[in-house]
DNA sequence: CCTCCACTGGAAACCTAGGCTC
DNA sequence: GAGCCTAGGTTTCCAGTGGAGG
């Protein structure tokens, strides 16, 4: 038996060694990637680099707001004009700090990205925003550095937390002498700018810079641009990028959905060993892309959140708050967790429905009472026994 | 038009884990 | 080590509410 499944691995070895590779440079297809050419968005390279070149002669450079829907290349740009700075400015100490709000989704975190950039010991609790400010101010100031710091998915955070943290940011930079800091907004939201105060309105868009869709064409020929590099010759059909660029374009002209779906695609055709990418290859990525996003989402959720969802999963469909709760209470009880409070669980039903796992709607049954009306979707039921299989208290349920 | 259900969701209090100062 | 502080998560409290049924 040992024999057998040694020689099996040993043509699993042998296929991948002597199996031709389609992908040259995989790093091409990486989401941080950043090419040399950013086609379509010269006016917008121009316009932040406008902004940003006041640094070179160590002047202040006001506030920057970049919006416009996913995969615009809001970021892309971003990091790319300010990576071009950071090789000219060799008489100044520059610094590009970054945080994507919704990774670093609290106030505290995000300030410690600003920290950890600019190498500054913060500990990652135990002191007051404030405090954490005036050590960075400090900083920033005793050091004489420059910052840009580039806040990305920034609608996400103001949505939730307000916009006290961006006003405290955008004014740092009129208190601070010597050095600055300046801050890069990226925005996926178009109406962003209701949620701000007019007092940080006026500071963070100083300047903005607006990034419309891409045409499908124009995915096309970044495509094409992308593939270039990343494949082997003739290892990708014309009828996948065709598709791929087809795909994305139906969807508000998304740039990095289409890039995603070729690196997919890409190892799919690996795989199986094909010597070419093909149109089929693209179907496939499609869909395993929409379940790797439930899968990951499900598998990232925190003991309770998860422990909820099942309980809604278990529950008939359209089911109240109060169905769930009373489902809930026994599932936490038979697993052994603390069972939270019904108040709370609202608050949670609300948070999944906002990562999109159900459908949670206010509705009045007038004499029976409000409520929220609650819907599983139907696609996530396997996906949710499978993720769950894999957690170490919820799988005695399983 | 009024009542009243089953919650919703805001606000404040409370708890825990961790850092700071002395 | 004691006594202070804070962020973030949770509980407690409660006024507010849309609309079916009377």
């Amino acid at each position: 038996m040992k024999q057998k499944n040694e020689e099996i691995l040993d043509n699993v070895f042998d296929k991948f060694l002597t199996g031709k590779t389609i992908i040259k440079d995989p790093t091409v297809l990486n989401n941080d990637y950043i090419p040399n050419k950013l086609p379509f968005r010269e006016k917008q390279i121009v316009s932040v680099g406008q902004s940003l070149a006041l640094i070179l002669k160590g002047n202040k450079c006001s506030n920057l707001l970049l919006y416009g829907k996913t995969g615009t290349g809001k970021t892309v740009v971003a990091r790319y004009v300010t990576k071009k700075l950071l090789e000219r400015a060799d008489s100044i100490k520059l610094t590009i700090a970054y945080s994507n709000t919704r990774i670093s989704n609290t106030e505290y975190r995000i300030l410690l990205d600003l920290a950890n950039s600019i190498n500054l010991d913060i500990p990652f609790t135990g002191l007051s925003i404030g405090e954490v400010f005036k050590r960075l101010s400090t900083h920033i100031a005793q050091k004489k550095i420059f910052v840009v710091f580039i806040l990305d998915e920034i609608d996400y955070f103001v949505k939730k937390y307000g916009d006290n943290l961006l006003y405290d940011l955008t004014r740092s930079n009129e208190n601070l002498n010597p050095g600055f800091l300046s801050v890069i907004g990226i925005s996926n939201d178009l109406n962003f700018k209701e949620y701000l105060n007019p007092r940080v309105l006026s500071s963070l868009s100083e300047e903005e810079i607006v990034f419309p869709p891409y045409s499908a064409a124009e995915i096309k020929s970044i495509l094409e641009q992308r593939t270039n590099v990343a494949f082997e010759q003739e290892s990708i059909s014309q009828g996948a990028i065709n598709l791929c660029s087809a795909l994305a374009g139906s969807e508000h002209g998304d740039a990095r959905r289409a890039v995603d779906l070729l690196r997919i695609a890409a190892e799919v055709a690996e795989r199986e060993g094909a010597n070419r990418l093909e149109e089929n290859h693209i179907r496939i990525a499609v869909q395993k892309i929409e379940r790797d996003k439930i899968y990951i989402a499900l598998k990232s959720l925190p003991l309770q959140q998860k422990t909820l969802l099942l309980s809604i999963s278990e529950t008939k469909q359209n089911c109240t708050t109060g169905d769930v709760y009373e489902n809930y209470e026994s599932i936490s009880k038979k697993i052994g967790i603390e069972t939270l409070t019904q108040r709370r669980i609202s608050s949670m039903i609300s948070e999944l429905d906002l990562l999109g796992l159900i459908t949670a709607n206010v509705v009045s049954h007038g004499r029976y009472g409000r409520t929220k009306k609650i819907k599983k979707i139907k696609n996530h039921e396997h996906a949710i026994k499978e993720v769950f299989k894999q957690d170490q208290i919820l799988s005695i349920l399983l």
